[in-house]
DNA sequence: AATATGGCACAAA
DNA sequence: CTTTGTGCCATAT
């Protein structure tokens, strides 16, 4: 494999609370930049459900993916997103005002998965 | 082992 | 601005 999940469930994990990412913030951050859709991988399938905040993980352009009232967990993405994330039509508000990508790799070097 | 699918990204038309 | 087409990476069959 040319990511690492482990690293990438790490930093998901240090986006604060009200903040949302990228798919490729994510990957770029994991080593990656081309590892976009991997990621999306990981959480479609992710065995850290609730230690990993999957929902705040959106498309580059701001719009949510399609876990998002297309198939379902349509409320708990909603009620976290209105945690401090407005969403519009599927689209997120201020989408750059509640953008986070400065990862600290380092952190994540002294972080545990379970 | 090979193909298909999926919570994406980017360029071109 | 919206619609294809292509690339990329990890699971599921």
């Amino acid at each position: 494999m040319k990511i690492d999940r482990n690293l990438v469930y790490k930093l998901l994990k240090q986006v604060p609370k009200g903040k949302v990412t990228t798919y490729k913030a994510l990957a770029k951050a994991a080593g990656n930049s081309k590892a976009s859709r991997a990621v999306g991988q990981f959480m479609r399938t992710n065995p850290y459900a609730p230690i990993v905040p999957c929902h705040r993980v959106v498309y580059s352009d701001g719009r949510i993916g399609g876990f998002a009232g297309k198939t379902r967990i349509n409320d708990k993405i909603k009620m976290l997103e209105e945690e401090g994330v407005m969403v519009k039509n599927g689209v997120i508000v201020d989408f750059q005002k509640h953008y986070f990508d400065n990862f600290s790799i380092e952190k994540v070097e002294n972080e545990t998965l379970p």
